[in-house]
DNA sequence: GATACGATCTGTAGCAACTACAGAAGCAAG
DNA sequence: CTTGCTTCTGTAGTTGCTACAGATCGTATC
């Protein structure tokens, strides 16, 4: 921990290993403008301090939560502005977990035809299947 | 339906109303080598028949079925070499199903969490809200 | 102070699977 | 022959990173 205490600030290799975000990743998000340019050396090697990790952090339990990079973007200008209320952010959630359940929807649609499709085929050396049957008819309906 | 009985062979506009792929798609699909270069008329402009339509309809469905375009790189190379078996077809089938299960659950486990977090949220004007507060903590693990 | 070695630097290109132009040319109908 | 839709090529953009190359920084050891 002693690392993290240090007055000189955290490289960048520190952010990585703490919050568990790729090196090339943290300069991406400088790069596009959701992390700030940290402070630098003498040398120009980063040196990010404790609120720039508690943000690093936050892109990366937002990201694992599967909001996408501009629904991050949104949020932190809410916190940086220091204009959000708690409905907005509530509202932003639920939104993304309609999306969620969507997909959710979609995937189960999609394992039920590949259910189907496996099942009727005999698995066996011949070469011939109904699966690429399936794949290979052409719709009548365009 | 009498366009595509067309001796002279379908037009890319038409494969794309057919099949429901964009034709800057189509064209990308000729590019990276699942779909074959198609004749030409005299003027230059593509000009398919039945097969190349069939073609790229199973393209269309294997997509739909969540397949990989690696994938189906290798299932229409079977295909094309008239040497694939109905076991080894099931089986990329089976594969895919296993991964699209993954997929399931990953996003059941994302549901929950922000199900959990959601319901925690006062959702009300005021400007603070659990849901930040559970996305800004620093972990302590690192 | 010299040296070695890992960490970090910038800048660019690559990944999947498309999509979106620009600017020119084809093609069918009137 | 003009109008107007379709198609052409080639290139660049999208999302969210990742992977280099080649150079420099920073620190520990001698």
């Amino acid at each position: 921990m002693a690392e993290f205490t240090n007055a000189r600030g955290y490289p960048i290799g520190a952010m990585s290993k703490h919050t568990g975000v790729n090196i090339e990743t943290i300069r991406y998000y400088e790069r596009i403008g959701i992390m700030p340019k940290p402070d630098r050396t003498a040398g120009g090697n980063r040196q990010y301090n404790h609120d720039q990790l508690k943000r690093l952090s936050f892109i990366k339990r937002s990201r694992e939560i599967g909001f996408s990079i501009e629904e991050i973007r949104a949020l932190l200008e809410m916190v940086d502005r220091r204009d959000f209320t708690c409905g907005e952010v509530h509202s932003m959630t639920v939104n993304h977990l309609a999306a969620v359940k969507e997909k959710i929807l979609a995937l189960h649609r999609l394992e039920d035809a590949l259910e189907a499709m496996a099942a009727e085929c005999s698995r066996g050396d011949v070469p011939d299947c109904p699966i690429l049957d399936t794949l290979f008819e052409v719709s009548e309906t365009g």
